[in-house]
DNA sequence: CATGCACCCTATACCAACTATAGGGTCAAG
DNA sequence: CTTGACCCTATAGTTGGTATAGGGTGCATG
């Protein structure tokens, strides 16, 4: 498998891939004679992996630990657990602060009375000592 | 009043205040007699409205348009109002996507039954055709 | 008067996680 | 035989800062 096919399976593009590999998530494919990157099934799964784990957000050192447990089947499943608890208490405290600065915001969109700048309230809001 | 007072009043880092001149968003202040950096009240209010503007989850560029558009009394609103309710569906937008990956996540993380890495629910998930 | 300390200066490098660009090589179809 | 889609390496750029190296300034204390 070429790495433009790879990149399709995935989702991801072909520079991301080669970026992966230059970080050492992705371990060197080997080459057909033409120097190109050839893919096994093998490359396609642990890219897969990596793809899935960063659309939960988990950062690609976080990834990396994932995978390095992964590896040991026979090891207890607790440290993988804490990774993803924790990480589910970080989008969580990310989403309430999101959330915040949500309303913040739609309080001063909502102010907004079309007029000019000079009596703007969003400007003013932003402005000090209004 | 000096860098450092400057970026306690404003609760921003003296690097970061250097960093805005550097880019523009700060003009360059006067220097006094040991190449000091010295800021006046106009500038405090600048930097002002950028923090407030930053807090409220604007980009650097766009708190340079915001900026812009302060200056010019006269002109109508819209413009303004047209970049905060941008902003608005950006962040209702990143909410979304942050909750829906939430869920998907607690779901990872409830499945597991806390056996070994072999039978986790986590790693079989991000694993591909479990 | 020296010395230490907090503060200031510039310039440059580093962070995540890619993305883009320059300047080439390969290969199959028409 | 040339065109287009793909591949290669190496390097720079993105956002919004943060950190470091290597120096200068200014005030208080011994």
């Amino acid at each position: 498998m070429k790495i433009g096919e790879l990149a399709k399976a995935t989702a991801t593009k072909v520079e991301t891939v080669r970026f992966y590999e230059k970080i050492g998530l992705l371990p060197p494919p080997a080459r057909n004679l033409a120097n190109y990157r050839d893919y096994g099934s093998e490359q396609l799964a642990r890219l897969s992996f990596i793809r899935r784990a960063r659309d939960l957000g988990f950062t690609l050192e976080t990834v990396r630990e994932l995978l390095t447990l992964s590896d040991d089947k026979a090891q207890s499943c607790e440290a993988v657990d804490d990774i993803a608890q924790t990480h589910l208490f970080k989008i969580d405290r990310k989403i309430d602060d999101l959330a915040a600065m949500r309303n913040e915001l739609e309080r001063v969109v909502r102010s907004c009375r079309h007029g000019t700048i000079g009596n703007c309230k969003i400007i003013q809001t932003l402005a000090p000592r209004h």
